[in-house]
DNA sequence: TGATTAATTGCACACGGTTGCATCAGTTGA
DNA sequence: TCAACTGATGCAACCGTGTGCAATTAATCA
């Protein structure tokens, strides 16, 4: 007989995770180990809404603030980052992907991607005028979109 | 017997609210022309907690989902323009202050204001390479101000 | 002035996210 | 292997914000 199906091995960057958190003195445990597997399968960004839900789907008993306090631990430790868009919601970017911010429209509610070194431009400019370090990846800049405004013209 | 003095005059664009909305078809009632008196004691920016708290001095009656609702007709009037802070807040701005963005260190929590030519700076670059039109008033950008970098590096 | 009508309010509730605190359980060292 | 220590969890309450709905009321017009 083998043991559940649902625990599977932890991969690339993720499987260092355990150690990562011991190193500093804190804890592997079930619920974050579910939240790594969740993370571990989602590319590019999600709020924490959703990944909670995700989690409960797993595991219905999770409950959201242990959650929303792990995802503030794996910060500390570098995995992710959070932003928040354009309604204000937690939005967490999963490591290793590029750094990059966002371009929100207001009107349809699409996203475009900032690309690396478009966040070098805007971060030179503020580092020259305000002697301010911008943190690429919490960049949510919004507006309309060509598509929305061509709409709109006519 | 004159009437109670907490009735007092709307100066400048204020002025004109009642006859704005009733252009539209909306009314002017006493909870709107409180939020008003209230926005017009603002420079700058507040969150949307803080209205409703400042309102709730004036008149302890008041209900947080009137201000908002008056909020967004406001917004849609043309009258204030809303975005979000780092922490992911509401924050309002009141016109005719010039239209700006914000810089907002995540170490101290200090806001620093980005100022017009800059904004068009930015905006340039998205409207070229995304064909993305920037709402300027909308933005805000995280990172760290120089004091607190400088205070890290010792 | 008073009736009509649709905008607005107040209320109750929902949602995303946070916090305080008592209890539980990884981890470590004996 | 087991006890002790301390970090993590679960729970409940709370905050800021948004929404559906029935009751109220500003504006209009006879």
């Amino acid at each position: 007989m083998i043991g559940r199906a649902a625990v599977v091995a932890l991969e690339g960057p993720w499987a260092t995770v355990p150690a990562l958190l011991r190193a500093r003195g804190l804890r592997w445990t079930p619920q974050r180990r579910l939240l790594i597997e969740v993370l571990a399968g989602i590319d590019g960004h999600v709020t924490g809404a959703d990944l909670v839900e995700r989690c409960r789907q797993i595991d219905p008993a999770t409950i959201p603030s242990t959650v929303y306090r792990t995802l503030d631990v794996l910060e500390e430790i570098g995995l992710i980052r959070h932003g928040h868009g354009a309604d204000g919601r937690e939005e967490y970017h999963v490591l290793p992907s590029v750094e990059h911010g966002h371009l929100y429209c207001e009107s349809c509610g699409g996203v475009d991607e900032i690309c690396e070194d478009e966040i070098s431009t805007v971060a030179a400019l503020f580092q020259e005028r305000h002697a301010f370090d911008v943190d690429g990846s919490h960049i949510t800049i919004v507006g309309r979109c060509s598509d929305c405004r061509d709409a709109s013209k006519t």
